[in-house]
DNA sequence: ACCTTAGCTGACCGATCGGCCAGTAATTGA
DNA sequence: TCAATTACTGGCCGATCGGTCAGCTAAGGT
């Protein structure tokens, strides 16, 4: 029988905080390894490879989207959408700190002094929206219309220019709730 | 009077590429000394560290964003709403390879095979909002919900978790142009 | 013709990285 | 009791990183 070591599970509960925290290439072996409490040798002997341990944090991600996707096959229209929406939100939510993993070299690049903190901007679409700065549901759909341009704006190259300009437009502005007249 | 060499803009035009394509941390100096077509050294009597090139790439993109919310200041509600969002809009189309450099992490890590291509589920929602997988808006729409669904969850961590799930749902919803009921 | 300076380079440096390996201590089944 | 296996470690390795430096070359001003 197998002594009950915790070693493995610590290696791993430190690694997602790190990665978190610093990003895949911000973590060194032993920065995971001083957090857990072993030596960096113990790591490896635990795990063939640093990047076997990031990939055993995404595990559990793939057959849960693997089952998402073929969920939304056997469906059409706006049953589709609504089912892909709701099952996006609820993977975001309960693989949040693997989510947080790839957002971190976002961060560590957003938060640099030539970049304003993008808090200000969500901060005044919140307040337009609500008077108020603290209203949570205007914080977050201030979030997701400032993530949806940015993001989709780097993301879409193939769309002319002046479609992806008007689109981005109009689907903040239906984020927000506001008319896109 | 000094001679005109090109190498500066050269190196600067390689950077911003090279970043964009492996992010900040996947590329060294000597990746965008070859590419530039000079020695590593060459680089660093231009630009005084590695950090420098990067500060230069995003310089441009501070100021503009400091403008546009002190536009934001002078303008309330709706109107403040609808200015940041075409602000946005424009600003992320004029920054796009700044963009994509913060969000090269991401991808990097996204492609992982443990991680379903986001893409799939893309296709889905396009093919769920018009019946066709080609149709420009859909897919901004999509990729728009899909984002801020996503990274939202991951940048909101103080509010209550099913106060959370409600209104990224809703919000999607929106950006889809589905009704919330 | 000569000096200054800008532009550039090869060679090198210390630090850090992921990863390897021989060896050790402790637990286990026989 | 004892060999075998598991868990673990210190020390080391080669590679790569960002960055430095002395020195070369060629263009310009005088």
């Amino acid at each position: 029988m197998a002594r009950a070591t915790t070693t493995r599970a610590d290696i791993l509960d430190s690694a997602v905080r790190l990665f978190a925290a610093h990003g895949f290439r911000g973590t060194s072996l032993q920065d995971i390894a001083t957090d857990a409490g072993c030596s960096k040798a113990s790591l490896l002997y635990h795990f063939t490879n640093k990047d076997a341990i990031l990939t055993e944090l995404l595990a559990p991600v793939g057959p849960e989207f693997a089952e998402l996707e073929g969920r939304l096959a056997g469906l059409r229209g706006e049953e589709a959408a609504r089912a892909a929406v709701t099952g996006l939100v609820d993977l975001s939510l309960r693989f949040r700190l693997q989510v947080k993993i790839l957002l971190q070299d976002v961060d560590a690049l957003i938060n640099r002094p030539e970049l304003p903190a993008a808090d200000h901007i969500v901060e005044r679409l919140t307040e337009a929206l609500s008077g108020r700065s603290d209203a949570p549901q205007a914080r977050v759909w201030a979030w997701m219309a400032m993530l949806g341009i940015i993001l989709t704006s780097a993301s879409e190259c193939v769309i002319p220019e002046e479609t992806l300009r008007a689109e981005l437009t109009r689907g903040a502005l239906r984020t927000l709730g506001l008319p896109t007249g």
